[in-house]
DNA sequence: ACTTAGATTTCGCCG
DNA sequence: CGGCGAAGTCTAAGT
């Protein structure tokens, strides 16, 4: 990995047209070919970046970045170097996470009638034409319930159950198919569209599924 | 800002549990309090991150960064520092971008014909309930049209037109009114939908917009 | 402060 | 290789 802090004006031109004016910036080149250009600010996102694989050039006082196959160019004119380090970096590990929406989707599948009725799992994603349903359950009078899960359930989260649904309910075997959003968080606009579609909507605790807290009964003691 | 090249092992919790095992990695701390872990591969990302603002307490071999208001917490156990630089970046510039999705509103409401028919302009921005459609036009025949204008048109922009023809289309005066998706490229599957609803979807060119640049007419020519 | 929509979204999976 | 959906999305703008 090369690290330049460096005094320069950066111009991109692909997707769109960017020009980054002359100021200090921190220049990362990266092993597989990627280059961020980030500010001493507004941390997260680069100011400019090109994404592997890249080829790139030294001419003279500019760096040029190009990628095959596309117009994109990012070019650096550099004006002052103040650093120009290289580390090797050696092996590396991949991030390993916990609780995304597959987690959910898995506690779930073990779990459905968490979700607030009697439910048996008859399939985990299962597959219609416009792409997979989370979950594919019947209720206890053999009705179908298809179960779409977000970590956070919005209006678009909605559409895409509602989606779904029109598809499904061609089936004349399940033209009565109930529909049910499952999150995390559920924004009150997207239960407010859920309702009037005649779907439910139901908030879910990922460590209470898997039975790592207890579920908040404070509401119901007496 | 502050860079550390360090082997290290992060650990995040919050919005989700995730763990980074140890390896090189580059550290990077920013005047605002963003703090950034990246690899030496992967492009864009950071693997690990905290977004400003934050508080950065460093106890002994450990940088531990948190957010008030939140339970976020980033946990770097650093175990061997190899670098570990501070540099003062002095004053910034913004990015300043076109061609996003906003340019190519403005042109289009410049040159509302481009869309393959003659429309004229009622109004940009025209608000409805539930958010603004991007032009309001009228045809020849008096009837309105709504334009939906993206850079990419998807899926998603066939259903948010769809979302806001519903409203338009309550006001009997614009029972009728057309709408037009207008993007800079067209998913096909964003086309079949879109006309499967009678929406018509119109490809448009920001520099031949701008008259920048001459319509690709060779096609037609003799 | 909260919500909405854009992004050079990036990224990964699956066909 | 294209399409689709998730992301600790982030970020800026509007209310």
């Amino acid at each position: 990995m090369r690290l330049l802090v460096a005094r320069c004006e950066v111009r991109y031109s692909g997707r769109l047209s960017a020009v980054l004016p002359e100021a200090v910036r921190l220049l990362i080149l990266k092993a597989d070919g990627s280059v961020l250009v980030h500010d001493d600010a507004g941390g997260y996102k680069p100011l400019n970046w090109m994404t592997a694989p890249t080829v790139v050039r030294e001419e003279g006082d500019r760096l040029v970045v190009t990628k095959s196959k596309t117009e994109d160019v990012l070019e650096i004119r550099l004006a002052e170097v103040l650093s120009d380090v290289v580390h090797d970096m050696g092996e590396s590990a991949a991030l390993q996470k916990d609780g995304v929406e597959r987690d959910l989707q898995e506690a779930l599948a073990d779990a459905p009638s968490a979700l607030g009725e009697e439910l048996a799992l008859v399939r985990r994603e299962w597959q219609t034409e416009i792409g997979p349903v989370d979950l594919m359950c019947k209720d206890p009078d053999g009705a179908w319930v298809a179960v779409e899960i977000k970590r956070i359930g919005t209006i678009e989260a909605v559409e895409q159950l509602t989606r779904y649904l029109d598809f499904i309910r061609q089936d004349p075997a399940k033209s009565e198919c109930r529909g049910i959003l499952a999150a995390q968080v559920l924004k009150p606009q997207a239960v407010a569209l859920a309702e009037s579609r005649g779907l439910r909507c139901a908030e879910v605790d990922l460590a209470v599924l898997r039975g790592e807290r207890e579920p908040d009964l404070t509401l119901f003691a007496a």
